[in-house]
DNA sequence: CCTACCGATCGGTAGG
DNA sequence: CCTACCGATCGGTAGG
């Protein structure tokens, strides 16, 4: 009935596959997520589903770089309009904001990076291994802005770019709880954006 | 074989159970928590489990309630001898960076609360309001310790305190992270003390 | 990409 | 608290 499709079908599908998957992994995690749901979903077979990614292993590995290229494109491409430094950083903060708020048709879980940094956190895996890996990726690309920042005398002298990156994340998890648990957006958004400019007022 | 044991007896074996599963819970979340894998563990069969609670989901109330009940005790009633206020505050902080760095014998796979409310803000039922009531219990809490201290003037005037116990839970977000995925202990306790005492600076 | 399977395990129940 | 089950679903495979 439906074989011997051409390439770049066969490459549609398995983004259709793996947009799916990350839908159902924001709110289920990404171990929560199963073929069975997927191929319902989808309208196709678990070995339709299985083909194209060999495990389910391979397919939850898919997903989350689905995501992390999303949130590359939203978060940090978003920003590069700005001028380097502190500008950016608050450029890159606020589509962070806007990302964690907005995403809800792509992420109806909330983020999916979030979500998977904790369920694998305590084991072992190349899942716990690309997860840390990407954390550890943005952490770096925040902390060399506010390195930028700091270089360019728009943040005092003494600041320790790790430190901010550090705190810049704790922020955002904070934000992701409140939005997520807790169900309140605005307040949210009020406390996120004083902590931040507290965070990175000038010198 | 053995039936019958006294009311005594039932609930040490309630306990043994609700202890091991908060222990395989801080691994693999509540979800991944099954009853098989606990029967197997414990020495006992699927059915003997199960009666205790009922159903999984009364079973992972269960070690949701142990798991606070440890970290009360631990994180702020081990605090409780301290002056209110900053003090007291500071108290609760230094308890809160123990529990989360040292209690690996009783959560393995770290803080049961950060996994748990990841894993079900996005769901809805009798979990996540579980999770939701105690998350706002302890930031209620943090709150009334920071308004103590504003009102004895341990803190400027203008502090909000609802504000200073956002960003305190933003900054354990972080630790947990620091510790759990990137298994950095050591930058993770600078970092966080540098956050804090920023945070609780006297006036 | 499908149908038709596989063994394993899931939560849960009956009955003692 | 056990044995012995139940139907459902899991990830995955064979073969086309």
């Amino acid at each position: 009935m439906s074989p011997r499709k051409s390439v770049a079908e066969a490459r549609r599908t398995r983004e259709r596959i793996v947009d799916r998957a990350i839908s159902l992994a924001s709110v289920d995690g990404l171990e929560g997520l199963t073929i069975g749901r997927l191929a319902t979903d989808l309208g196709m077979s678990k070995a339709g589903i299985l083909g194209h990614f060999g495990t389910k292993e391979a397919l939850q590995l898919a997903a989350l770089e689905g995501a992390s290229a999303i949130f590359s494109r939203v978060v940090w491409e978003g920003a590069q309009h700005e001028r380097p430094g502190l500008l950016r950083l608050r450029a890159v903060c606020e589509a962070w904001f806007s990302y964690l708020e907005a995403e809800r048709e792509v992420f109806p879980g909330g983020c999916l990076f979030t979500t998977a940094a904790v369920e694998f956190d305590a084991r072992h895996g190349v899942l716990r291994d690309a997860v840390a890996r990407l954390v550890r990726l943005w952490r770096r690309r925040l902390t060399g802005e506010v390195r930028t920042a700091v270089a360019a005398g728009e943040l005092p002298a003494g600041t320790e770019p790790e430190q901010i990156a550090y705190e810049i994340v704790g922020v955002y998890l904070a934000l992701n709880q409140e939005i997520q648990l807790l169900g309140a957006p605005d307040v949210a958004a009020v406390r996120t954006r004083r902590a931040l400019d507290r965070l990175l007022a000038n010198p």
